[in-house]
DNA sequence: TCCTCCCGCCAAGCA
DNA sequence: TGCTTGGCGGGAGGA
C-alpha cells in the first residue's frame, strides 16, 4: 500500500487500515490524554539510544508494531522506506521523543490492560497453582532488572546541552511497577548522582557524568571517616562474640545504648546508606566487602541491633535493594566470601578505579567539566560540588550509629589490653626510639609547647617547664610533606588519659594543633579527678591541625608504613593554625572538666542526657558557626535543616565529650588558642591532639564539599584535612566514649605496635594506665627503649591514681630517659588513604576470583582474651593506615555467583 | 534452611 | 489535606 501521508493525516489513514488501528488509538489517546497527563509539562524523558538493554528494547520499544499483531523482526526491514510498516516507524521515528513516548506508554498500558485481562482469565481458568506458574518469576520482578530497564531508558552520557527530566508517573507507568520501586532505584542513582530531585515526581537524568568524581568524594569521605577501620573493628568484634556468647556485651550494650538510638528518619535513606555502601568499596582493599559487614557499618546499625535480629535483617534487605541497583550499575558483582565461620554474601566493587586523593586538586582543576549543575549561576567548583551531591544537604549527611558497638567492643579490648600479658616485640632501629610513645610524647613535649606556646603566655611556658616530663632532647617534628593528605591517623595521646584534661594548642608554625592534657593535680582550675572528660574527643575543628600533628607522632610512633597519598610539595599548614588568633579563654575546658567532673564515669550516658538541654542552645548556635556558606536560600534552609537535624539527633552524643562541644560550639580554632594560652596550665605534655575519633554515630558531612565550601574545603583537604567535616564528625557518640588507640599508645602500648586509631576507651578505663604503665615500662626495659624520666613517671602516677599529686617516687634505672631519636625516615607515617594502606600492610592485593584472600582478622595468637593488638608482630608489616595492626590474617575465599 | 528481596503498609514530609 | 516519599518488615520464591 503506497501511502505517503503526512503525519497530519495519518490518522484518517490509519482509520482504514486495520493494521495500525493501534495506532489511531494512540494519537487519539495523545490527545485525550494532554490534560490528564501528570507530566504533560515536562520534557518527556528521551529514549536512551544507545547501550540499551535487548530486553529492555524489546519491551520498551515494540517499533510500532500493533499489539494485535506478534512482532515479525524481519518481516519489515527497518530500512525499506516503502512498506506502511517501515514508513510508519519512519514517521514515528521522525516524531519528538515526546511522541515516541507516548506512543510507548500507549503501548504499554494497551499491553498493561491486557495483562490485567489475561489475568483475570487466567485466574478464573487456572487453579491457583497454575497461576501461580503463570505468573513472572520473582527474578524477572527483582529490582536489579527492574533497574536495568530503568537505566536503558537514557543514556550513559547524555549531553550537557540536553537535559533529561524523568517523570516518576511516566516511568512507573512504563515499567509497569509500584512506585515505590521507583524510588528504591532513584535514591540509589541521586546518591551517585546520576539522578537529582528537581520537585514532586521530577527528577534529572545525569547520567555517568558525575561518576569518577561522586566516587572520588565518597572514597575521601570514606577515608575520613576511617571505614577500614571500621570493618576491621567489626570483623574484630565479630571474631570476639565467638567467644563471647553469652552475649554479655550487647547486653551492656543495649543497656548503655538502648537509648539513645539513632533514629532519624533521613539518616536511614536509601541514598545515605548507598553513599556509605560505596564508601565502603571504595576505602577498601580488596575491595570486596561483606554484606554482614557492610550492613553493620553503612547502614548504621543501632546500638540494639545485635538484640534485634529483626532490625539487622531489614538493614540487610536494605542493602540488597542498594546492592542491586548498584550492581546493574555495574558497579558491584555479588561474590561469597568463604571463611572459616562460612560463606557470607558479598559484593566486589567493578567499578571504575576511584584516583587516590592526591587528585583533588585535579579533581578541583577538572571541576569544571562536571555535569550541569543544578544552579547555573554557581561557580565552576561549586557547579562540580552540587553535581557531586547535588541532594538536600541534611540529606547528606549520614548518621553513622554503628559505630556504636564499636565503641564498646573497643572499651572491651581496652580492658583485655589493661590486663594482657605485654607480648615481646621486635623492634627497629627506626622505630625503637619512638615506640615509647609515652616518653616520646613527653619528649615532644617541650619541643612541641615550645613553639605552641612561643609568644604566648608566659605562664603557660612555666607551667611546662614545672612538669619537668620531658627530656631536653626533643623529637623534632616530622617533615610535612610526610603528612599524607587525608591521613586519618590520631595523634599520640596523653600518658594517662584516664585523668588529664585534654586543650588543644595550635602549633602556629607547622599549622598543626596540639592537645595538651592537664593533669587534673597540677591543673588549678581542676581539682575533681574527671576521667570521663579524659575519654571525650577533641574538638573536631582542631583536626586540621590534628591531624598534621599526628601524622608527625605517627612518624614516630609507627614503622615503614609509606605513605602514598600524599604529595611531598603539599603544605602541611592548616588554615585552622593559621587563621587561629592568639586569644585566651578557659571558658571550653574549664566548662569540660566540670562538666566532666560531676559526671560519674558509670553513668556517662546519663550525663550526656542531661547536659543535652544545657548544649542545646549553644549547640544550635555553633552549628550554625559551622555551617558553610551556602549559595541559595534554598540551600540555606536544607542547610539549616541539616544543623538542626544534626542537633537534635546527635546532641545526646555531644555530652559525651562536652569539650569537645564547647569546643565545636566556639569554633575550634579560637578555642585552641584560648585554651592554649589559658593561664594556669600546668603543662603536662603536649601531644598531637587526636584527630577524628571514632564516634559511634557521626554524620558524613558529604555536603561540606559541594556547598559553597568547596574551595575551603579543598584548601583545607590539600592541607590534609577538612576541618568542617570534622566538625561534624564530632558529633555524637552514644555511651561510650571514643578514645584512639594513639592515648593507649602514649601510656604504654608503643612496644605493641597499638595502632592509634580505632581504639576507644571508655571512662572506666583509668584502671588501664597502671597495667598499661607497667608493660610499659617492662616492656621499654627489655626493648631498651626510652623511659620517660622521673618526673614523668611521677606524673603519669599521679595521673592514674597510684599515687598522690604529692609524693614523688624515685625514678627507676630503666626509667631513665633515653634520648629520643628523631630519625623518622624510617619510621612511616599514617596514610591518608587507608584503603592502600590496608591493602598494602593489611591484605593482599586484590585477587582474581575465585581465590582466596586474605581478610584482615582481629585475631590475637593469644586467644581472644588477649589485646590483639598487642599481639606482637615483628616484621611490622601488618599495619593500618593508622597505625599497626598486629593481625593475624585469615584466609577467604572469594566465589562468585 | 537460609538467602534474597518483592511487596505493600503506613508514617513522615511536602505542596 | 491529599499526595509524595520512603522506612520498614512480613513473608514467599529460590538456592
Amino acid at each position: 500500500m503506497d501511502l505517503y501521508l503526512p503525519l497530519t493525516v495519518i490518522d484518517k489513514w490509519i482509520v482504514v487500515h486495520p493494521g495500525f488501528n493501534i495506532t489511531i488509538v494512540l494519537f487519539i489517546d495523545m490527545q485525550e490524554n494532554e490534560h490528564s497527563e501528570p507530566c504533560k509539562n515536562v520534557l518527556k524523558t528521551p529514549l536512551k539510544q544507545a547501550s540499551t538493554s535487548q530486553l529492555v528494547l524489546t519491551e520498551r520499544q515494540p517499533d510500532c508494531q500493533p499489539l494485535t499483531t506478534p512482532p515479525k523482526p524481519k518481516e519489515t526491514p527497518p530500512a525499506d522506506p516503502w512498506t506502511p510498516t517501515s514508513n510508519l516507524k519512519m514517521l514515528i521515528s521522525a516524531a519528538s521523543p515526546e511522541i515516541r513516548s507516548r506512543e510507548q506508554r500507549r503501548q504499554l498500558s494497551d499491553s498493561s490492560s491486557e495483562v490485567l485481562q489475561t489475568k483475570h482469565c487466567l485466574q478464573e481458568h487456572l487453579l491457583g497453582d497454575e497461576y501461580e506458574k503463570s505468573q513472572p518469576s520473582r527474578k524477572e520482578k527483582s529490582l536489579g532488572l527492574l533497574c536495568h530497564k530503568f537505566l536503558a531508558r537514557y543514556p550513559d552520557y547524555p549531553s550537557p546541552s540536553q537535559k533529561s527530566y524523568i517523570c516518576l508517573d511516566e516511568v512507573t507507568e512504563e515499567l509497569h511497577v509500584e512506585r515505590r520501586r521507583i524510588y528504591d532505584i532513584v535514591n540509589v542513582l541521586e546518591s551517585l548522582h546520576m539522578v537529582s530531585r528537581l520537585a514532586r515526581n521530577r527528577y534529572v537524568w545525569h547520567g555517568r557524568h558525575n561518576l569518577p568524581q561522586t566516587l572520588q568524594a565518597l572514597k575521601k569521605v570514606g577515608e575520613e571517616n576511617k571505614y577500614i577501620q571500621q570493618i576491621q573493628m567489626i570483623k574484630r568484634r565479630e571474631y570476639e562474640h565467638e567467644f563471647d556468647p553469652d552475649g554479655e556485651r550487647n547486653e551492656e550494650m543495649a543497656s548503655s545504648f538502648g537509648s539513645t538510638s539513632v533514629n532519624g528518619r533521613k539518616y536511614k535513606s536509601l541514598r545515605v546508606m548507598s553513599q556509605k555502601f560505596v564508601m565502603l568499596f571504595l576505602v577498601s582493599t580488596p575491595q570486596i566487602v561483606s554484606l554482614e559487614v557492610a550492613a553493620k557499618i553503612l547502614i548504621g546499625e543501632d546500638q540494639l541491633e545485635d538484640l534485634d535480629k529483626s532490625k539487622f535483617k531489614t538493614k540487610i534487605r536494605r542493602l540488597y535493594d542498594i546492592a542491586n541497583v548498584l550492581s546493574s550499575l555495574k558497579l558491584i558483582k555479588k561474590v561469597h566470601v568463604t571463611e572459616e565461620r562460612g560463606r557470607k554474601p558479598a559484593f566486589k566493587w567493578t567499578g571504575p578505579e576511584v584516583l587516590p586523593n592526591t587528585q583533588d586538586i585535579k579533581l578541583e582543576a577538572t571541576s569544571t567539566t562536571c555535569s550541569p549543575p543544578i544552579s547555573e549561576s554557581i561557580t565552576s567548583k561549586e557547579q562540580c560540588s552540587k553535581a557531586l551531591f547535588p541532594s538536600k544537604g541534611k540529606q547528606n549527611f549520614t548518621r553513622h550509629s554503628s559505630l556504636i558497638k564499636l565503641v564498646k567492643s573497643i572499651e572491651n579490648d581496652r580492658r583485655k589490653i589493661q590486663s594482657a600479658p605485654t607480648s615481646p616485640v621486635k623492634i627497629s632501629a627506626s622505630t625503637y626510639q619512638s615506640l615509647p610513645v609515652f616518653p616520646n610524647t613527653i619528649a615532644q613535649f617541650p619541643a612541641i609547647t615550645k613553639h605552641q606556646l612561643e609568644g604566648q603566655s608566659k605562664t603557660a611556658e612555666e607551667m611546662q617547664m614545672k612538669c619537668a616530663l620531658s627530656s631536653p632532647e626533643a623529637v623534632p617534628k616530622p617533615e610535612p610533606s610526610q603528612q599524607p593528605a587525608l591521613s586519618q591517623p590520631l595523634g599520640a595521646c596523653p600518658a594517662s588519659h584516664s585523668s588529664v584534661s585534654p586543650v588543644i594548642l595550635p602549633h602556629p608554625q607547622s599549622g598543626v594543633s596540639y592537645a595538651i592534657y592537664l593533669h587534673p593535680s597540677q591543673a588549678h582550675t581542676v581539682t575533681t579527678y574527671s576521667p570521663g572528660f579524659m575519654l571525650q574527643p577533641l574538638p573536631c575543628a582542631s583536626v586540621t591541625g590534628m591531624k598534621s600533628s599526628n601524622s608527625k607522632i605517627l612518624n614516630i610512633i609507627t614503622t615503614e608504613e609509606g605513605d602514598t597519598q600524599r604529595g611531598p610539595d603539599e603544605p602541611t599548614k592548616s588554615l585552622a593554625a593559621e587563621e587561629r588568633p592568639e586569644t585566651k579563654s578557659e571558658t571550653s575546658s574549664q566548662r569540660c572538666l566540670k562538666r566532666s567532673q560531676a559526671l560519674p564515669e558509670s553513668n556517662l550516658i546519663k550525663r550526656r542526657k542531661s547536659d543535652e538541654e544545657s548544649l542545646d542552645t549553644s549547640l544550635g548556635e555553633s552549628t550554625k558557626n559551622e555551617k558553610p556558606p551556602s549559595n541559595s536560600s534554598q540551600t540555606n534552609h536544607e542547610m539549616d535543616n541539616v544543623q538542626e537535624e544534626r542537633q537534635n539527633e546527635t546532641k545526646t552524643d555531644q555530652n559525651i565529650a562536652s569539650c569537645c562541644d564547647q569546643c565545636t560550639k566556639e569554633n575550634i580554632p579560637e578555642d585552641e588558642d584560648k585554651i592554649k594560652t589559658k593561664q594556669d596550665i600546668p603543662v603536662a605534655f603536649a601531644i598531637p591532639a587526636p584527630e577524628t575519633f571514632f564516634p559511634s554515630g557521626y554524620l558524613i558531612p558529604l555536603t561540606h564539599c559541594t556547598h559553597g565550601t568547596k574551595a575551603e574545603c579543598s584548601t583545607k583537604e590539600k592541607a590534609g584535612v577538612c576541618s568542617v567535616q570534622h566538625t561534624a564528625y564530632s558529633s555524637p557518640i552514644t555511651g561510650v566514649i571514643p578514645m584512639p588507640a594513639s592515648e593507649l599508645k602514649t601510656v604504654n602500648i608503643p612496644a605493641f605496635h597499638i595502632t592509634p586509631l580505632n581504639i576507644m576507651l571508655s571512662p572506666n578505663s583509668i584502671a588501664a594506665a597502671p597495667v598499661l604503665s607497667n608493660s610499659c615500662l617492662s616492656s621499654s626495659s627489655t626493648s631498651s627503649a626510652p623511659n620517660p624520666s622521673s618526673s614523668a613517671l611521677n606524673f603519669m602516677l599521679q595521673h592514674i591514681g597510684l599515687i598522690p599529686a604529692g609524693v614523688q617516687v624515685p625514678a627507676s634505672p630503666v626509667l631513665q630517659h633515653v634520648p629520643v631519636s628523631s630519625q623518622s625516615e624510617n619510621i612511616s607515617h599514617s596514610s591518608g588513604s587507608t584503603n592502600v594502606q590496608e591493602g598494602k600492610f593489611l591484605q593482599p592485593k586484590e585477587p582474581q576470583e575465585p581465590q582466596a584472600v586474605t581478610e584482615n582478622f582481629f585475631r590475637t595468637p593469644g586467644g581472644p582474651n588477649t589485646e590483639p593488638a598487642l599481639s606482637a608482630n615483628s616484621d611490622g608489616t601488618q599495619r593500618t593506615s593508622q597505625g599497626t595492626l598486629y593481625i593475624p590474617q585469615r584466609k577467604l575465599e572469594v566465589s562468585e555467583d
